[in-house]
DNA sequence: TCAAACAGCTAAATCGTTTTAGCTAATTCC
DNA sequence: GGAATTAGCTAAAACGATTTAGCTGTTTGA
């Protein structure tokens, strides 16, 4: 195997110095007077001998890798799985790399994570996190690692971060049951609750019931731990169908959460929407093809990628970002199909 | 910020040789002969002061960095997404990062990936080809780059293979459908062809009718680029529609296409299996809820990440895997549900 | 008793870049 | 004409680990 032409090949056989070749390679050559006609015998000789940097000497040297960290929950659910792809296209389009880290939800495990990242270092972090509360981020972001929080959030916190509307979209789902006279309304999310997302869709759909004088037993709320989801959604089913107090209507707060609750529905015969009717948050292009076809609020998630990219890298090249910038909201829009429409 | 401890830090510290500190970091001490209690010291001293030692300082001197790259056409494609997350799950077991990369079916767009992440010295390559022959990766297997194909392969082929039965798979789709009696069938395949699972499933399709003496009409043959399918496959459902000539099954090659078949059919109220019966290769969760639910043939995935990933790891610790090892060919099960029998 | 073997350790080179600090010779300024 | 500036370039240090080659002092063997 031929070796490798190095840095210092190229500046023997010019007789030139190697700090004037790295100046060339890195096109800082005008910026230090390197003469335009050096230049150019360096770049022919680099093409010559097939020069190439080597990419861990210089992130060793420079501290950087042209790479960033993707730590989601669960790359294979559907909606992190468009997130990945999306951002991956951008750093692509940017000369990065992505490392995908699942979480799996466990707050530990994402630090973990993290930490490796950072001692890897990534130029900069996106994260979808599990935290309880804002101050590992906080410290995160002292620490000058440029990262940005996508989909889930803190308030009051420093990171960059962009997300939805989950108050507006639950309250939007809510409202559409609630306007059919539909005041009987159960729900299954996922915990832990502390997850942004989570709590404030709970938070948009509780409002909703709230403004229509509407109260809902306990037993229609349905908390699936991350963790065994599949069991859980399962049990609450089960229960609430034991009972024999069905709620008119259920609104799951995941596109995971949907999946299973339809699956659980139609293995009992629940007639959707008819029995019950059925909204979900997250929607996914798979439930336009389902029986019954699933109602569901939608994400922009082109959207999402494009301001989370766009905010990490202007971390990375060092610009300030305005205050006002940094903490992007974006709309949801409500998707009625048949599921949660009663005949 | 307290500046990071160094190795030299720990030697400094304790009075001894830099030489004396790496061995101990790297459990060398024994084979080097550092006594016992030595060894104690430095560990305790390490521990004091928080040593972590520079991943890229050592990848760069041992040029090797920890990290997998994994090449797939499109990571949000449910089969890989899984196969992502399955392989993240052993890497993370092992220490390793997993690197992603879309190649959307583009050999050069592959290329490129690839020499992007040997460039960055990845230690091992996990790759759904979408090349059109071995040259290239014959040639990446000279360069010594561990590496796996997973899902796609070639025949007379020097890299290590990790693939399922297309070919039997299609014929026990194809065969299914026969069976019910059922001579007219058509199939949605993508181009280009040369993919070695879309070949063998063509092929398996094809020997199943013609055991059966069945042939079919090409207007029956769907070829979608995978650039465009969305609407290649439109157009040939729109084409075979329009004809009057229907098959009265149709067998699609991969989850994709298989969903769009479905919402094509269903756009024009074709009733399945009534009028056209539907199979596609590839399982995926939700199809066991769509309306009717899909028939198909189900993956090992869990099987495919095992083998793949540990066959990959071997090469990673330079053992040496027998011939008869290299190649691994898993089953497939087929998953009869309601949208390929007929009534 | 002397050479060989060994235990335990280390100085310095090395990996391939980037960056610092500064050099030389030619030009400009007054 | 001499000092100051400038254009164009370079030697050597630095990044933080690993590895090579070998040193010192003690023990062993004949």
């Amino acid at each position: 195997m031929a070796k490798r032409t190095l840095l210092a090949d190229i500046a023997k056989s010019l007789g030139v110095s190697k700090t004037l070749v790295s100046l060339v390679v890195n096109n800082k050559g005008d910026a230090h007077g390197i003469s335009v006609e050096t230049q150019k015998k360096v770049r022919e000789r680099i093409n010559e001998l097939n020069y190439k940097p080597d990419v861990l000497a210089r992130g060793f040297r420079i501290g950087k890798t042209n790479t960033i960290g993707l730590i989601v929950s669960d790359i294979s659910n559907r909606f992190y799985a468009r997130i990945a792809r999306n951002i991956e296209d951008y750093a692509w389009q940017h000369g990065h790399s992505v490392v995908i880290c699942s979480t799996d939800e466990i707050i530990d495990k994402e630090l973990e994570q993290i930490r490796l990242l950072r001692d890897r270092k990534v130029d900069g972090l996106i994260i979808s996190t599990s935290q309880e509360n804002a101050s590992f981020l906080n410290e995160l972001n002292a620490s000058g690692l440029p990262h940005v929080l996508i989909d889930r959030t803190f308030e009051k916190m420093q990171s960059p971060s962009v997300s939805v509307d989950n108050f507006g979209g639950a309250r939007m789902a809510a409202n559409h049951l609630i306007e059919q006279g539909i005041r009987n309304i159960g729900f299954i999310s996922i915990s832990p609750e502390h997850i942004s997302t989570i709590r404030d869709r709970i938070l948009g759909f509780e409002s909703a019931l709230a403004d229509a004088g509407i109260s809902i037993p306990s037993e229609w709320m349905i908390r699936a731990p991350f963790s065994n989801i599949e069991q859980a959604v399962q049990e609450g089913i089960s229960g609430i169908y034991q009972s024999g107090n069905w709620p008119e209507a259920i609104f799951t707060l995941n596109n995971n959460l949907t999946t299973l609750c339809l699956k659980h529905l139609r293995e009992r015969s629940v007639s959707i929407p008819g029995d019950i009717a059925l909204i979900g948050y997250d929607d996914v292009s798979y439930f336009g093809f389902t029986q019954p076809s699933i109602s569901a609020i939608a994400q922009p998630i082109d959207k999402i990628c494009e301001h989370t990219f766009d905010l990490l890298f202007r971390q990375i090249e060092k610009q300030e970002i305005p205050f006002e910038e940094r903490t992007i909201l974006l709309p949801v829009e409500i998707r009625i199909r048949e599921s949660s429409v009663k005949p």
